[in-house]
RNA sequence: GGCGCAUUCGUCUAGCGGCCUAGGACAUCGCCCUCUCAAGGCGGAGAUCACGGGUUCGAAUCCCGUAUGCGCUACCA
């Protein structure tokens, strides 16, 4: 391999580490399957708990209910279970801080609601959705700069607010935001980000259902949960974050550490979404992309060891990885990276280990992209091996493994006469040249690739033909291709009997 | 429109004031190896460090503008 490995260790130890004990979460919403960016996103927060011995949480933000899509958690825990970063609390495994999905803390966000109403930092609203429609509308005729919230509850009188309440009207809690001043979000990443305070909003923490925004769920989530760093991409984040460092303010808690991620494009340089056709993850287990392939690659999509390594380990990679050497800037998924990386990790398997793998692939039905249905399952293991032995190095997926080696598991080869006539070649000489490989082959006295090739390599002298003169059309024969691995180990792992057979096989196709 | 963030080869990145006539990797091109295809080896092309001003003896690196891109602007996250 050329590409370099990571051996020393880390060249800053201990830039960027933290100082206290490190909690960090992942908590993605269910409301669809995963792609990439949200694992990617993942593997960072994972790699941190690692390397600094902290604690890995999922907690399932499913406020949501109307997008909320019941199978997503199970896919998710899937998606996490294959790439083996599982989390140390969350759902299943569960945890001192449980429980880890918020539909289940819905008490504790009407309790803290209406402590930050008590302490001045949110009011009742009682707008309904129509009214709000209509302010919008109307600032927009007036062509307002930036429409918002009025504010129309938060000026309520005491009397007002009685009526409301009185008459059983429903209401969201909503964030009172400064009127005047700065809010500074101290990212670790990109240093202080300053927001005027008249450019925010009254956000709305808890909804008419009685289930919290995100605004209020984060927040009181990851202060219940003692979270040290709160993770999550700057992108979508980022505008907000003023709103939930006020709440903290107002709750009087001690600030977390923001943590703003970049987030990976796809090739529109658009932000990776289900929407914009970005593929779920199962998608490339589907495909046969080795876990720990997909997350070296995607931890240096945003993260680097150093100025030149890009193969690296799980072990190293949590060995060193650390949030001073992230980058700032969104960053464009690269496929063909991928696909390289995935060959090199192939390539890097024991044939053991590589068959073990592979064989689900090759089983799974012909639809699916195994093997011809006809050929009788289950695979014999060690045959497996010896055939992956030869196309190891050329594979590049898992999935690519039966059409790679259909025609060592079928008879059933399709090419014409004329495939077998190569170039330079005519059909008499082709004829020839078979009728003696045959008859070298039936001689030898064993059918190793040693064996077999000086004899061929001299016939191919005494017929005048350059070496592949001759190779090209046993290979069509043997493969019923004109790309395959080495012809004689091709032969060998073929066995004799099937080898002569087809070369019989060729050559009627020549006589027809 | 307003606000925020970002900006080094096509792509991912190294770089945190002099080591940079900018390094590595993917992709691409050529050569070598060779029974095909790969893998591997060697080499090439590819970045006026978005642009314009400063600061400094010296800037890809610091500051200010501009441009472009992306994101947010919901009782979605």
């Amino acid at each position: 391999m050329s590409q370099t490995e990571a051996s020393s260790a880390p060249s800053t130890p201990d830039a960027g580490a933290p100082t206290g004990p490190v909690r960090v979460r992942f908590a993605p919403s269910p409301t669809g399957f995963q792609h990439i960016g949200g694992y990617r996103t993942c593997i960072f927060i994972w790699l941190f708990a690692r390397r600094f011995g902290g604690k890995f949480l999922l907690r399932i933000e499913d406020t949501d209910t109307a997008r909320t899509v019941p199978e997503a958690v199970g896919a998710l825990l899937d998606g996490l279970r294959w790439l083996d970063i599982l989390p140390d609390e969350g759902p299943i495994v569960g945890g001192p801080y449980g429980p880890y999905y918020q539909t289940q803390r819905q008490a504790l966000y009407e309790f803290y609601a209406n402590e930050l109403i008590a302490r001045g930092g949110a009011y009742r609203c009682y707008c309904t959705p129509e009214r709000l429609a209509e302010m919008r509308k109307e600032q927009e005729a007036r062509g307002v700069k930036s429409p918002r919230y009025d504010r129309r509850c938060r000026y309520l009188t005491p009397e007002e607010r009685q009526t409301h309440e009185a008459a059983g009207e429903p209401f969201v809690v909503r964030l009172a935001v400064p009127l005047e001043g700065q809010t500074v979000v101290k990212d670790l990443l990109r240093g202080d980000v300053v927001f005027e305070n008249k450019e925010l909003q009254d956000a709305v923490l808890l909804k008419s259902d009685g289930l919290p925004t995100y605004h209020l769920g984060n927040v009181v989530d990851d202060h219940l949960m003692e979270i040290s760093h709160v993770t999550r991409g700057a992108a979508e984040w980022l505008p907000s974050a003023p709103l939930h460092v006020l709440t903290y303010q107002f709750f009087g808690w001690e600030q977390p550490i923001w943590v703003h991620f970049p987030v990976i494009l796809g090739s529109d340089r658009k932000k990776l979404s289900k929407r914009l056709g970005a593929q779920p993850t199962s998608y490339y287990q589907e495909q046969g992309y080795l876990p720990e392939a997909l997350i070296n690659y995607l931890a240096l999509l945003g993260w680097s060891y150093d100025d030149k390594t890009d193969i690296l380990s799980r072990e190293q990679m949590m060995q060193a990885f650390s949030l001073d050497r992230l980058s700032i800037a969104d960053a464009m998924f690269d496929p063909e990276r991928l696909l390289w990386m995935n060959g090199v990790y192939i390539r890097a398997l024991s044939v053991e280990e590589l068959a073990r793998r592979a064989l689900p692939y090759l089983e799974q039905p012909e639809s699916q992209g195994g093997l011809p249905d006809s050929v009788k399952r289950p695979l014999d293991t060690a045959y497996v091996g010896r055939v992956l032995k030869l196309e190891q190095e050329r594979m590049k997926t898992l999935g690519e493994a039966a059409q790679m080696t259909t025609f060592f598991f079928t008879d059933d080869l399709h090419y014409s006469a004329e495939h077998l006539i190569g170039k330079g070649m005519d059909r008499e000489k082709t004829r020839e040249a078979l009728r003696r490989s045959l008859g070298v082959l039936v001689d030898l006295s064993g059918f190793e690739a040693s064996v077999m090739e000086p004899p061929l390599r001299t016939l191919a002298d005494e017929l005048g033909l350059k070496p592949g003169m001759l190779f090209m059309p046993l290979r069509m024969a043997v493969s019923g291709r004109t790309v395959s691995p080495p012809l004689f180990e091709t032969m060998e792992v073929l066995g004799r009997s099937r080898t002569l057979t087809r070369v019989r096989q060729a050559l009627e196709k020549l006589e027809e």
